[in-house]
DNA sequence: GCCGTTTTCGGCCCGACTGTTTTCAGTCG
């Protein structure tokens, strides 16, 4: 976990554990401030080393010397002593479905039961039977909830790559729903966030019953938990959980902004539309019983006086004081990818996989390719890509895609086998027995950095960051462990270096790379100019221009 | 605990849904 996350749980922990206490507005303002912490687009470490925490919205005096305390100690005094205080058992019961702090704090202070084991044996001893607010559907829903717990642990957050696929053929279906009109995916999914808790579905349809009604029997669809007249939310397999929304066409727009979030950016818009004399909600941009804006997402934001705002950048860190004074500079998008500069393909891979790719990139228009021809295996070992393999590919590709052929190095005294191969770049990979180092000279073109778990320990990343941005190299970001994890692209970025976003060259149309790395991209608010492989020509430059 | 063309105190988003309720409390997003 990176240090963020790691911060956050604990902020969201302590927000847990004073509810629990019965305190009024502190655990609304850890919750503000672990989302905030989570959000971010770079390292805790480099904005405390330039100073800045305090500028993070929702953290002030109090939760910046926390957070300097975990940076220098790795935990919070504070939410030590209240782990002391409050049995552990109770956070357990919290963070069950339909549960909550008022509800976990009465077991607690009425009936002396600290866990879910207690709670269980509570129930089936009848002692919540007769308490005042605890009908017989509510102890049905509790038994429900401990043993779907029990079987199946507390539900985690996907990552975004894991989620795609599925949210994808899920929209899909949905998509062919025949009263469904439009559909669109939103939350946190939409922003591009690293992990999602669940899915967000918007349908505009006049007739919402059947749309529930067809949603329900979908066959990923696993247990119906809640219908209403607006609202079905159910689970899906690893307790996926989905919430589908129908509204009427006149408020889609609105109703996708306020469910695209985030919560802290929705906030900020909704002081600014009360500023302005006017409400906004999931219904529209109102002026007294007056609807003035709510079809589509544009009509919403201009109707506040802004320019619209990518989701990816809805995080309440100043993109809306941006947007009031004109169209935000454009992110890169799918359709500016002009080419591949990191295709690296198993070393036992049949010649036809890479004509595949490389009639793939033909297909999208691709202007150039880099192909790993030789490098170096996690364990050591070199490998060169078969001379067959080289020579079916480019051949058919070549009079329309520049082939490259790359070699990727690990950081370190270059191996003699891999400098004598020919190349057009070589590409700078953690891997092999070498120590970690920033990049040598020997170096021309990409870094592909991998931070956090399985990479480089994330302490490294600013002075590979910065390394790559002195020597002018781009930084791959996307999915996976060995990639550069989303906090840093943004560092990278605002350090000077390029960012390179894996195209998944080859794959199906579920495959999650492009999407997920553009998502990523986008959010740390690359332009087209700022991404290496958006450039007309493999815009790799080493020291020597190349 | 945070925040401020409602700034140094007094507020703190709001609507949907469920269950247990004769009008509301708790949870969730």
């Amino acid at each position: 976990m990176s240090t963020n996350a790691e911060l956050a749980a604990i902020f969201r922990e302590t927000a847990d554990l004073l509810d629990v206490l019965g305190e009024r507005f502190k655990p609304e303002a850890y919750r503000r401030a672990a989302r905030s912490i989570e959000s971010l687009t770079e390292d805790l470490r480099a904005v405390a080393a330039r100073d800045e925490l305090r500028a993070i919205p929702g953290v002030g005096d109090a939760i910046a010397e926390k957070t300097r305390e975990f940076l220098a100690t790795g935990h919070v005094a504070y939410h030590d002593r209240l782990l002391k205080e409050v049995p552990p058992g109770l956070l357990e019961i919290v963070g069950l479905p339909g549960l909550g702090p008022k509800t976990a704090r009465r077991f607690w202070t009425e009936l002396a039961i600290e866990g879910p084991a207690e709670l269980a044996a509570a129930i089936g001893a009848g002692r919540l039977t007769g308490v005042k607010g605890f009908g017989p559907k509510k102890i049905a829903q509790i038994r429900a909830a401990l043993a779907a717990r029990a079987a199946s642990g507390p539900a985690r957050r996907l990552p975004l790559e894991v989620a795609y696929p599925i949210a994808t053929r899920l929209l899909a279906a949905v998509r062919g729903i025949p009263t469904v009109e439009r559909a669109e995916l939103a939350g946190s999914f939409r922003r591009a966030q690293e992990t999602v808790g669940d899915l967000d579905l918007l349908v505009t349809s006049t007739r919402p019953e059947p749309v529930f009604d067809a949603f329900s029997e979908l066959p990923e669809v696993r247990q119906v938990r809640l219908r209403g007249p607006t609202k079905e939310t159910v689970l899906l397999d690893r307790d996926l959980q989905v919430d589908l929304r129908v509204v009427e066409p006149a408020a889609f727009g609105a109703a996708l902004q306020y469910f695209t979030g985030s919560k802290d950016h929705n906030v900020t818009l909704r002081t600014l539309a009360r500023d302005r004399g006017l409400k906004i909600n999931e219904y529209g941009v109102f002026r007294g019983e007056e609807r003035v804006a709510g079809r589509t997402e544009e009509e919403v934001y201009a109707a506040l006086g802004l320019a619209w705002i990518p989701p990816e950048l809805r995080v309440d860190r100043g993109e809306i004081a941006a947007a009031a004074h004109g169209p935000l500079p454009p992110l890169v998008t799918d359709p500016d990818l002009a080419g591949e500069l990191h295709l690296h393909l198993s070393p036992r891979a049949p010649p036809a996989e890479l004509a595949a790719a490389l009639a793939d990139a033909v297909a999208r228009g691709y202007r150039y390719v880099g192909v790993v021809v030789a490098g170096t295996e996690r364990d050591g070992t070199i490998f060169r890509l078969p001379p067959a393999t080289l020579a079916a590919g480019p051949a058919r590709a070549a009079r329309t895609l520049e082939v490259h052929r790359v070699v990727e190095v690990g950081p370190g005294p270059p191996d003699p086998e891999l400098a004598a191969v020919p190349c057009d770049y070589r590409l700078l990979r953690p891997v092999g027995p070498a120590p970690p180092g920033p990049p040598d000279g020997s170096v021309r073109g990409l870094v592909h950095l991998g931070f956090g778990e399985g990479g480089r320990p994330v302490a490294e990343g600013a002075a590979w960051i910065e390394a790559a941005a002195r020597r002018h190299l781009a930084v791959e970001v996307g999915p996976g462990p060995e990639r550069l994890d989303s906090n840093w692209a943004r560092t990278a970025r605002e350090a000077g270096a390029s960012l390179s976003v894996p195209t998944g060259l080859g794959a199906s149309g579920l495959d999650p790379t492009r999407p997920v790395a553009l998502g990523f991209a986008r959010r740390a608010g690359a332009t087209p100019a700022e991404v290496a492989n958006a450039r007309p020509t493999a815009g790799l430059r080493g020291p020597s221009g190349r």
